[in-house]
DNA sequence: CCGCTTCGTCGAAGCGCTTCGACGGCCTCC
DNA sequence: GGAGGCCGTCGAAGCGCTTCGACGAAGCGG
């Protein structure tokens, strides 16, 4: 391998005239600039990033810790982290991976061994014990979710409680006064996954706000717990004409036991799903949905981490609007007798 | 942060005891051994990872390159790192993640930079441009899947041939004569995913062996391409009593439309699923299936990057045996008529 | 009782890079 | 035309760790 004292030679430079080539911390000659590049480009000269790390404390890493529960959705997660991953790389940054289930040890270990620059944390709960971890270190840390207390550490993430709104909006605008809430399954508001509930929050004000009859409902996502739970909605709310799905794993099934009860979407009932565009796009009919925008937030949480590294000002909690998109399961309900 | 030079001095000894201490590379009198660890603990030193690469030329990190594509199917995929990252943890080693679509220079990029001790390569393709690349670093890599030409690379995987070869002996065994198999969508098979044509391979010629009269089909995962697919294989294997689905997302839609032409599991027609185990366990009836042993494959990934990195010798191609497990989708095919 | 090995520890030399201060040479401005 | 600045470059000092050779002390056999 090629060290920066290689490529200084073969350019006729000093080894520092080289590092100023690489950095652009000081001006540089065009014509010395070239030569430099030519040798770093003929010898395949990459820095060592250990040397690196070492000299500029500055790792060009970034930590991303994940979920791998399997109760939470799986793609949704993978799309988080892969904006993460592209958008670091726009940011000449790498992403070290780091599983929820390594707890606070797995933090404090690549923080304190200085093995990255910053940290964007996933799933975090309502009062998760490692925010006053990622508080003591000295890394600047992101969040992608809401915890109960985010003082000192930033935040970014959908605004769910905006969401709920919108949909509930979207569904009373067109008529709808009778509207359910098919949930997450019980484990994840038990984990105090704090999407979860202030997606349910914004429902119940929204609702409130507009004066709709309505009702939630949690929802484990096999064939048995979409039954129950829309026998459940039958039986609390008759005469609904309209669901708000915030669970992906559910949906398709709710969408075919729907329409194994004889019920059509959206001529007798309108369906509003809280997921990615392209879930609510692979569905056997096009959803109207309230996007959950994974690559834009996981994009803005690297984005932040950037700014807080520079030194540069950033909102403490940044919650991006939501985007309702009328597609296919939503109408005005149906005229029926009574 | 405290250095090793602080602890060595709160121990009163030198750097190079403590570092023999953390080390165990040469022998150190207990008495001073304890010294230097309760210093540790006391001022909660942790090595710099970057000195530390520095000096020794080991970064105790392993690269993982995932795809991003979602054609492939996600939550295996995900099983799959989440099994790479708890493995090197064991070994105390890291996980840096890259996303195929970096190719080539991503691959260079972490092992020029010497950012990484091995490199982890998912999804590898018939003939992937990427091997060449991974031949010439110095960091030794080792494939999940299995290219034409492997030479010079180590490759684990699930034995997709045999995996195919099995699901098919099993149903002979209980009497099926006529079995089809509903594959993966057709985009897998022409990027060149080997697996997919393993598996083909293993059952054609597992259905030579076994004198059976079969058929495979390709299968997009959506409610259209389901139906096709069924509606394809009825027609030119009339009196089919088996399938072999090796596609999760179709999965359940399979099971679905069978149900929907009227044919009951296993009474009418028996599936065998080629997945990993939670997702046979997760449909409306637990399913017998080939496992896809996503946690083995990856932990098998990791043990073996560890050999290479110490120089012990490795199988150039290791292929896990399939394991079949009967549930209750299968059974001997009804006695008709004719 | 002497010389040889083994054990436990130390000191110093790097690993490859960044960065700070220094220093010529050139331009500019009075 | 000389003082003052800026531009472009260099040299050297580290960053925090590992590792090699060296060296007393202790243990052993002859």
């Amino acid at each position: 391998m090629a060290t920066i004292n290689d490529v200084a030679r073969a350019a006729g430079v000093s080894p520092s005239t080289v590092s100023y080539v690489l950095s652009g911390r000081r001006p540089i000659s065009a014509q010395t600039r070239e030569r430099v590049q030519a040798a770093i480009a003929e010898l395949g000269f990459h820095p060592h990033a250990g040397a690196r790390a070492l000299a500029s404390s500055r790792t060009n890493v970034l930590a991303l810790v994940v979920p791998l529960r399997t109760d939470v959705n799986v793609p949704v997660i993978m799309q988080f982290a892969t904006a993460v991953v592209t958008a670091s790389r726009t940011h000449n940054h790498d992403v070290l991976l780091l599983t929820k289930d390594e707890g606070t040890a797995g933090l404090e270990r690549v923080a304190h061994s200085t093995m990255v620059d910053a940290l964007i944390v996933m799933d975090v709960e309502r009062d998760d014990v490692r925010i006053q971890a990622l508080r003591r270190l000295k890394q600047p840390s992101v969040l992608i979710g809401l915890p109960e207390d985010p003082a000192g550490i930033v935040c970014v993430d959908l605004d769910f409680e905006a969401a709920a709104a919108e949909a509930l909006r979207h569904l009373a605008w067109h008529g709808h006064r009778k509207v359910a809430l098919v949930g997450p399954s019980p484990a994840v508001y038990k984990r105090g996954t704090t999407y979860a509930e202030r997606f349910l929050t914004g429902f119940t004000i929204g609702s409130a706000e507009l004066g709709l009859e309505t009702m939630t409902h949690p929802c484990e996502p096999d064939r048995e717990g979409v039954r129950a739970c829309l026998a459940d909605i039958d039986a609390q709310l008759p005469g609904v004409t309209a669901l708000v799905v915030h669970n992906e794993e559910a949906l398709r099934m709710v969408l075919e036991e729907l329409q194994a009860s004889g019920r059509r979407v959206p001529a007798d009932i309108s369906v509003v799903a809280v997921c990615p565009r392209d879930v609510a796009l692979n569905m056997p009919l096009p959803l109207t949905s309230v996007d959950i925008p994974a690559h834009d937030v996981g994009g803005l949480a690297v984005a932040t981490a950037m700014k807080l590294l520079d030194g540069r000002p950033t909102e403490p909690v940044r919650l991006l609007p939501p985007t309702l998109v009328e597609r296919d399961s939503t109408a005005p309900p149906a005229v029926t007798a009574g």
